[in-house]
DNA sequence: TTTCATTAAACCAATACTGAACCATTGGTT
DNA sequence: AACCAATGGTTCAGTATTGGTTTAATGAAA
């Protein structure tokens, strides 16, 4: 891993003097601490470090021990230095980063979500039969094939969303585009998968393959309304049958 | 492998500059206080910030140097800076690429967003009369109130965009609410603004004017098909007017 | 004793920061 | 139309900070 250790091997004799004679105890420490340290996320990645004179006062050592330990961390890549500027972190092993929704997203309700596409979808269907062009709706034509021929739930929730998805590009406006990004990774929230799973049976799933098989049709044959009316129907279908309505 | 590591490390100078033009400890400090102020609601979506001299005093570092950070967070999208208007906060950081105001959106022209609003509020006005409570409604009066004693254009937009927020904020709807904040954004990006000044006359101002009153008044009547035919309407004109389809 | 890591302090070189002045654009007023 | 005030944009000289270097003193280990 660092010079020093293949220097080690190469010698066969452990002894910290032979392993790094430039090195002392304190330097040696110093160093462990300081990597110990990025390793543990207290200094990030790009991020930087403490001046070395306060860094050494932390540490307990003096300036020019821990200089020592800072020349053989740039050296092994760790660290970058430059006058006048600072010492920053130049490589963190195995760090690790989440993504995460917004709170807003997290705490939208299915409700909320069916509630702004049953207002939007069916303005965008009709928008696709009007403006989409002839590749937009080649896409939405062969995500309905996938769709309905999909085995099981989760095949079927991917079609959908392509489905949807290519409806949405269809309209050419950025914004509606983006939305459509946002309902998908809403959809993708394990709450959200687990919901449908216990509310969409064989039966509904007929249904719904039947609503966009009309809806597809209608798009292809440029009839917007007919697509805003059709679309509104199957918005309608999917809240109730997720929300309990019906029943 | 080792060695290229050591050649990157050697040329880390170079990208230091890229990564980070110009930013020292200070700066990068000031941009992070900025960054966490943004997040935690102290400035909101869409708020204007204080100006350099006064931001530069509060965060106790030179107006040079908060200089440099804002330069990095306009860079990012976070903000946005005209001459002799002000700086917006554009885009609230720790959300993910699903959510709103990606770049893309900021790209997005005054036609998608007028599409979109057309879809959008007419329903959310509707929604606002149904289901508004008191409080909310209260908070409409206010805002219709203070836009119809507005002298400037500035100071109308402000109470503009206030206006349509509480009406968003009736619906209690949490992805509908994400969306107006997206809106607000956008207004106050100079393009939008440039086109909104050029386009907004006293003659419009006096219609909008009515318009508003209308719509709060179907509103506070509880009566949702007017307010949403009444939205409509103001809609069109807005969408008429700038992008000059009366002409 | 000799050796050498360590400490401490002073100084150098490069960069960042400060504070101030001035310019350019905008919004509003007279 | 002219003017003022406020805001972001720019430049510059001086100061502070930071990594880089040198030197001397100390103390423990060989």
């Amino acid at each position: 891993m660092f010079a020093l250790d293949q220097d080690w091997i190469k010698n066969g004799i452990v002894m910290n003097e032979i392993r790094n004679p430039h090195l002392g105890r304190a330097a040696a420490t110093a160093m462990q601490d300081l990597l110990t340290r990025i390793e543990s996320g207290e200094f990030s990645l790009g991020q930087q470090l403490p001046s070395e004179r306060e860094l050494a006062n932390r540490l307990g050592v003096a300036r020019n021990t821990l200089r020592a330990a800072l020349v053989q961390l740039e050296g092994d890549g760790f660290l970058t230095r430059q006058i006048g500027r600072g010492t920053f972190v130049a490589q963190v092993p195995n760090r690790s980063s989440g993504s995460f929704l917004s709170r807003r997203m997290r705490n939208a309700s299915p409700a909320d979500l069916m509630e702004v596409r049953l207002i939007i979808e069916p303005h965008v269907a009709a928008l696709a039969a009007s403006r989409g062009s002839n590749e937009d709706i080649e896409r939405i034509q062969i995500a309905l094939r996938a769709s309905l021929s999909a085995r099981g739930l989760s095949e079927f929730e991917h079609w959908d969303a392509e489905l949807h998805m290519a409806i949405f590009h269809a309209t050419k406006n950025a914004l509606l585009i983006d939305y459509c990004d946002a309902i998908n990774a809403i959809r993708n929230e394990p709450n959200w998968y687990r919901l449908k799973k216990r509310t969409v049976s064989a039966d509904t799933r007929t249904h719904y393959d039947q609503q966009h098989s009309a809806i597809v049709q209608a798009i292809c044959d440029r009839d917007p309304e007919t697509a805003q009316k059709l679309m509104t129907q199957h918005m309608s279908a999917i809240r109730d049958n997720m929300l309990g309505v019906l029943g």
